[in-house]
RNA sequence: GGCGGUAUAGCCAAGUGGUAAGGCAGAGGUCUGCAAAACCUUUAGCACCGGUUCGAAUCCGGUUACCGCCUCCA
């Protein structure tokens, strides 16, 4: 089966046909650093994290670029508010990025390029646009011109016209036309700058992802992505760029995921409802995060509540569980059982079935559901008297492989428990046998107050940490 | 004004022509010394109005509500 993918470029579902067998090329629009990120952008980054394990679950080697935009007005801004450089402030953020979206089980990318690593390929892009005629100097700016270029507003399927009477005249502009965007920025007086042929600056927003997605992944790219809000301006912006000055289609797909709200509520500064990742990663599992935001179809609004991640938190345990309660069944089973083959053929029909969802457009809600009825098959296996050791692993392997494409892993329990808890469980084994039950539950509650949950179970007890 | 999205059970969420997946929460039951886990049962006619159709959450028209983009933004 092949893998259908919702375009935003032609608001169809296709069929993903890779420009190179067995490839995929890959861009994600990353962030501008100059805070730590909300959940608002680590829902790309978990979204797009899975749509490249599946791809690579499929087989298909990934180039997956992510890039920092450590320059910009936002960095100058709050550099000078800390009184510190450009590069400081972006490095800190850049790492505490990496880090929050490491926590959530996000895959390195495979290039991380930054705007002021890639200066070269942006002066020269922008020196081969003004050479064609897209673009024009000004007084030290550069500006595009969009009217230069036909095709113009295809991507966020917006007239030209339409779209100039958004767009704002300010006094003291540069520009011919409002609708011209800024390739390069003279620098002000003591700004961080580098220098072009048109002057000292720093380069516009838009030209440093269409520098570097031609500089890591060519003139054509299979994929390109980011948050739905980046369609327009940014993305329609980067298409008439690259395909100005490459002559030859920038993206084959388009792929923009929804937004986080909280408690219904758009996040804004104005509302203070900002909700930082590092901030969320303190009270809750990455992992409970990172399955919420597979929890909805990527293309949908999702609302964050407190409530929802609990909820969240139980659904997961649901799955986990199911593992475990095999893992405890290994030792009370056998290598003989005659009806194994419907077993594994029904497992074989959940790994089928995850992938169907997966191929219609990564929809992460059906294929969580898949896990689900994978988890009640499992839990139903374990009813029966007679299980074997074969059928329990293949049922293991098939939930750590699904969860993986999710981007979540199981972590066993510690093994080693203290001894005198040992010894704790031993004597209420001890005082069951004897029907000493007062006893057996008050060894029980001790234990539940240090976080040791037992269970008694027809294969002898098992214990968890609560 | 232009473009687009959403409205499905207490909550979350799939489903885009054939009599509503899944999860959480709740209720009842089985199992258990009790519990836990698990399993079983149970709760919707899909915003509203009209139309097309043998048949519509699903298509068409209209209405209402909420939301996003058009300006930095994931």
């Amino acid at each position: 089966m092949s893998i259908t993918i919702y375009n935003t470029l032609t608001r169809e579902k296709e069929t993903f046909k890779p420009i190179e067998d067995g490839k995929v090329r890959m861009y994600v629009c990353g962030p501008t650093v100059y805070n730590f990120i909300h959940i608002g952008n680590a829902r790309p980054a978990i979204v797009f994290d899975t749509v490249r394990r599946y791809f690579e679950y499929k087989g298909y080697t990934v180039d997956y670029v992510l890039n920092f935009t450590d320059v910009d007005d936002k960095i100058i801004k709050a550099a000078n508010e800390l009184g510190e450089d450009v590069s400081e402030v972006a490095n800190r953020f850049i790492d505490a990025y990496l880090e929050d979206v490491s926590a959530l089980g996000v895959k390195k990318a495979t290039f991380n390029p930054r705007v002021t690593n890639t200066m070269d390929e942006i002066i020269a892009f922008i020196q081969e646009l003004i050479e064609k005629g897209f673009a024009y100097e000004a007084d030290g700016d550069v500006y595009f011109r969009p009217r230069a270029f036909d095709g113009y507003g295809k991507l966020s399927h917006q007239s030209i016209d339409e779209l100039r009477s958004g767009a704002r005249i300010q006094i003291g502009e540069k520009k011919d036309d409002p609708l011209d965007f800024a390739l390069w920025k003279a620098a002000k007086e003591g700004e961080i700058a580098w220098d072009a042929p048109w002057g000292q600056g720093r380069p516009g927003w838009h030209i440093e992802c269409s520098a570097m997605a031609k500089k890591y992944l060519g003139e054509t790219i299979d994929i390109h992505a980011g948050g739905q809000d980046l369609t327009f301006p940014h993305h329609e912006n980067e298409i008439a760029q690259s395909e100005a000055n490459n002559g030859k289609t920038f993206a084959n797909y388009w792929m923009h995921n929804g937004y986080i709200n909280i408690d219904n509520e758009k996040m804004s500064k104005s509302l203070g409802n900002f909700v930082l990742t590092r901030d969320l990663l303190k009270k809750h599992d990455p992992q409970v995060i990172r399955f919420f935001m597979l929890s909805v179809q990527y293309r949908h609004p999702i609302n964050f509540t407190e409530e929802l991640l609990q909820s969240t938190q139980n659904s997961l345990e649901r799955i986990k569980t199911a593992y475990f309660n095999l893992e405890h069944r290994k030792n009370a089973s056998t290598n003989l059982s005659n009806d194994n083959d419907e077993w594994l053929k029904s497992i074989e029909y959940y790994l089928q079935r995850f992938q169907e969802e997966m191929d219609d457009d990564f929809n992460t809600a059906n294929s969580i559901s898949v896990l689900f009825d994978l988890a009640k098959e499992a839990n139903l296996y374990l009813q029966s008297n007679h299980t074997s050791t074969e059928v329990i692993d293949k049922f293991q392997e098939a939930i750590i492989k699904l969860l993986g494409i999710l981007g979540i892993t199981i972590e066993h329990e510690n093994e080693l428990l203290d001894d005198d808890i040992e010894a704790l469980i031993e004597e209420r084994n001890e005082a069951r046998k004897n029907r000493n039950f007062a006893r057996a539950d008050e060894i029980r509650d001790m234990l539940k107050d240090q976080n040791i949950i037992l269970e008694d179970t027809p294969q002898g007890v098992r214990w968890k940490r609560g």
